[in-house]
DNA sequence: CCCTAATGAGTTGCGCACGACTAAATAGCG
DNA sequence: CGCTATTTAGTCGTGCGCAACTCATTAGGG
C-alpha cells in the first residue's frame, strides 16, 4: 500500500520515534556528550559547568538560590559542590546573618577558569548547527514545555 | 540606564539563561519528573519505560539493537535489563545462532503491561500543553540538533 | 518569651549514564 | 584451516538526580 514509515507521527502513540519525550531525552544526552571533551580540558563535568556559569554571573550566591537557578535539589548540589571545593574552584562558608545558609565564593582559580571557558559556548553553538531563528524557536518551545510540565 | 534583563540572548554568551543547552537540560528533567508518578503506578522508571516501548514495538530484539534504538551503551542497559528481568517483565536468552547475542523476550506480564501503559502518552501530551504544530516543530528541531551534534 | 512550624543544607539509598575494561564468540583473511 | 581482529554483552568505578530523611537554625503566632 503506502510507503512504510511515511505515516504521520501521533501524540498518543506508543511508538518510540513518535514521542517528543524521547527526542528530548536523546538530544539532551547528545549535547552533554558533545560538551564532554571540551569540559574535560577544564576539569569539569557538565552539571559542574552549569554551577560555574551561575557563579561567574553572581558570586557569593547561596546554595538555595543556586538550586533555584538550576532547578536542582540540595541532595544533588551538596556532593557536587563538595567536589568543586575539593578541586579548589570555590569555598563554602556559613552566612553569619543566617547560620542555615551557605554562601559559595569563587576562589582565584575558580574566577580564572572563566577565561578558559569563554570559548565553550561558541564551540557548542557551532556544533549544534542551528540558525539563530531555529535556536530562538527551540529555546522558546523548551521553556514553554518546562513551564507547562511543572504545572 | 536601559531596562535590566531586556538585552537580547546571545549564542556566545556565558549567561545561563541565554543557553539552549540549559533549556534542553531543564526541559528533559522536568518532563521525566512529570512521568514519574505515572510510571510509578506501572513499577517502571523512565529509562525502563523507554525499553518497554521498544519491546512492545518489536519483541525479541537484541541488546545491541535496543542500544541502537535508545542510543544507550550496554553498560547502561545490562543492569537495567537485569532489573526488568528480576521484576518479571522480560527474559534474556542467548541466541543459538550467535552465542554473543542476547535476545530480549517479553513475558506475559511484560506484554500485559502495555495495556496499562497506553494512557501514558496522552496524559503526558496533555501536560506538555503544546499545539500539534509546536510539538512537531520541537521534535524536528531536537532531531536536527541531535544529528548535528553527533557529527 | 516560648514553642512549634518552616527553612536550609546535608546524608543515604537507588537507578541511571558513560568511560575503561574484560571475556567469550564469531568473522574473515592469508 | 588457523589465527587475529572484531563484535557482543557484561563488570566496575565515578558522578549525577531525586525521594526520603535528619539536623540545626530561624520565623512567627499565642
Amino acid at each position: 500500500m503506502s510507503t512504510p514509515g511515511a505515516e504521520p507521527s501521533q501524540e498518543g502513540s506508543l511508538l518510540l520515534d513518535d514521542q517528543l519525550c524521547f527526542a528530548l531525552y536523546a538530544a539532551s544526552r547528545a549535547v552533554t556528550a558533545r560538551y564532554r571533551p571540551l569540559l574535560d580540558e577544564l576539569g569539569l563535568t557538565y552539571p559542574q559547568y552549569l554551577v560555574m556559569l551561575v557563579l561567574w554571573e553572581q558570586d557569593q550566591i547561596s546554595v538555595r538560590d543556586l538550586g533555584n537557578a538550576l532547578q536542582l535539589e540540595s541532595s544533588t548540589l551538596s556532593p557536587l559542590l563538595k567536589r568543586l571545593e575539593a578541586n579548589g574552584l570555590l569555598r563554602r562558608e556559613r552566612r553569619a546573618e543566617d547560620e542555615r545558609s551557605v554562601a559559595l565564593r569563587l576562589t582565584d582559580a575558580g574566577a580564572r577558569l572563566r577565561e578558559r571557558a569563554d570559548t565553550v559556548p561558541l564551540a557548542i553553538g557551532d556544533a549544534m548547527g542551528l540558525s539563530p531563528e531555529q535556536d530562538a524557536t527551540a529555546k522558546q518551545l523548551l521553556r514553554l514545555l518546562t513551564t507547562n510540565v511543572t504545572r
